[in-house]
RNA sequence: GGCGCGGUGGCAGAGUGGUCAUGCAGCGGACUGCAACUCCGUGUACGCCGGUUCGAUUCCGACCCGCGCCUCCA
């Protein structure tokens, strides 16, 4: 079975195949980096993290971009407010963008540009754009016309008439189309800006991610990859300056791909209701694999709910993982198979069908607690190990993931040993009354016991 | 209003023209001093109405409902 992704261009599921199998391209587009990141934006990473793996799992070499937009009106505002330069606004988010993905356990992209180190790219762009005839410059503005395009679009699957009888478009007297959008505006002495053809500017949001994946990637893209919010206005714009700019034969990018959004206990997240959730405050108080397993269970072209319950289940299988790292610790070494001839990893390969794939990571748990054949359950052990370092999760020891804390005054494991001994010579004495008070005075600290054949096991509660 | 997506068992969430998704929760049982963990067993699910078909949750059409985008947004 080959890799099927659904390709937002042609609204189907479409068998992937690299323009080069030697270099598979994938470009996505990144945070403007003027705050911290809320869990939908890390759901979004953690997704196209989970796609350069399986396309490196597939493929040689596979070149990831993904940038920084550092140079934006939001961030001009913050940078305003704070009376600071906006360096110091998005270096400082970029920071804590860096941290908060290796706390989810992404990887590095292959390049990681940024649209204030492509100026000059970015203003070459645009004179072809203009050279071409499908830009123009005025009134210190440079705008796209849409009209030069005959399938402008095409992407979102709407059409200009339309979209100007909604009347959310913004008419301005230096547009020729009121859709028209802009390539590149001018700032005044108080603003950020750059020396260009047509005066002091600076870019508009579009642009820069073409200019970059012409650099970096090449004229036509294998994978253009970002949140379906984005597919308009800003994929499509992209889409139409891409194909301008250059003579595309195979298109700009040859498949879209769009994740759905994340809601939090049914509701949307926003500030004013009060459920907005910025991922560091998460990472810092759940364990990092149980947000990213979590943010990987729902399919990602599925809108996905945030809640208690998903935490819960997410929870649920890494015990389960966690206990057969721990009980199996003794079993025979068994051969492993690479992960793409797992059946786990041919689900994968249905358009990244995660909810499909963990049902097979749960039957093989299932298959490894049932068996009472070592070599099977040595060989059930390997198959999952394999899913999981592909995964990147499971990879705390097992003492560190059932007993390990964060907190500063939690109970210690010195204690919790001491009044295990204690509860272990009451129940000698069969003093079942003073046994059973020990548990509840240790659940109480958050510390679940259980007596096994080889003695007591105790882990800390979530 | 325009464009797009979706309605599956208590909840989450795959999938298929005609025997099982899977998980969480629940219930019964084994194990346990009692628990926990683990195991075994347990659910007449596919929005509504028509149509196609030997047979539809799955295909087609209408309807109802929800969601996203159309404005910064992952």
């Amino acid at each position: 079975m080959s890799l099927q992704l659904h390709n937002s261009l042609t609204g189907k599921k479409e068998p992937f195949q690299p323009q080069d199998a030697s270099n598979v391209t994938l470009y996505v587009c990144g945070p403007t980096v003027y705050n911290y990141i809320h869990i939908g934006n890390g759901r979004s990473a953690t997704v196209y993290d989970l796609m350069f793996r399986t396309l490196n799992a597939l493929y040689p070499k596979v070149t990831y971009a993904r940038n920084f937009t550092d140079v934006d009106d939001k961030i001009n505002a913050a940078a305003a407010e704070q009376g600071v330069e906006i360096s110091v606004i998005t270096d400082k988010y970029i920071a804590a963008y860096d941290e908060d993905m290796a706390n989810l356990g992404n990887l590095e992209p292959t390049i990681v540009p940024k649209a204030t180190e492509h100026i000059s790219e970015i203003i070459t762009t645009i004179e072809t754009l203009i050279e071409r005839g499908h830009a123009y410059a005025s009134d210190g503005h440079v705008l796209f016309a849409v009209d030069s395009l005959a399938d402008y679009g095409k992407l979102s699957k709407r059409n200009t008439d339309d979209m100007i009888a909604g009347a959310r478009v913004e008419v301005a007297s230096y547009k020729k189309n009121p859709m028209d959008f802009v390539l590149w505006k001018p700032s005044t002495d108080d603003l950020p800006g750059w020396a260009s053809p047509w005066g002091r500017g600076r870019p508009g949001w579009h642009i820069e991610c073409t200019a970059m994946i012409q650099k970096h990637l090449g004229d036509t893209i294998d994978i253009h990859g970002g949140g379906t919010d984005l597919l308009f206005p800003h994929h499509e714009n992209e889409l139409a300056q891409g194909v301008c700019c250059s003579d595309h034969s195979g298109g700009y990018a040859k498949y879209w791909v769009h994740n759905a959004m994340l809601d939090i206990e049914g509701e949307k997240m926003s500030k004013s209701l009060g459920n907005f959730i910025v991922l560091r405050d998460l990472l810092a108080e759940q364990p990092h694999e149980l947000v990213r397993l979590a943010l990987l269970t729902a399919h990602y072209r599925s809108n996905m709910n945030w809640s208690e319950q998903l935490l819960h289940q997410s929870r649920s299988l890494l015990d389960r993982l966690y206990t057969i790292k721990r009980d199996g610790a003794d079993l025979p070494a068994a051969p492993a198979k690479p992960i793409t001839e797992l059946p786990f990893f041919d689900m994968l390969l249905d358009d990244l069908n995660t909810p499909k794939a963990f049902a097979v990571l749960h039957e093989l748990t299932n298959r490894f607690f049932k068996s009472d054949s070592d070599d099977e359950k040595a060989a059930t052990q390997a198959e999952i190990f394999t899913i999981c370092e592909f995964l990147n999760i499971l990879n705390l020891d097992a003492q560190e993931w059932f007993q390990g804390t964060s907190s500063a005054d939690a109970i210690s494991a010195e204690e919790v040993e001491a009044l295990i001994a204690d509860r272990v010579a009451a129940k000698k004495n069969k003093d079942f009354a003073l046994a059973d008070t020990i548990r509840d005075q240790l659940a109480e600290r958050g510390v679940q016991i259980k007596d096994t054949r080889e003695g007591t096991q105790w882990t800390r509660e979530g």
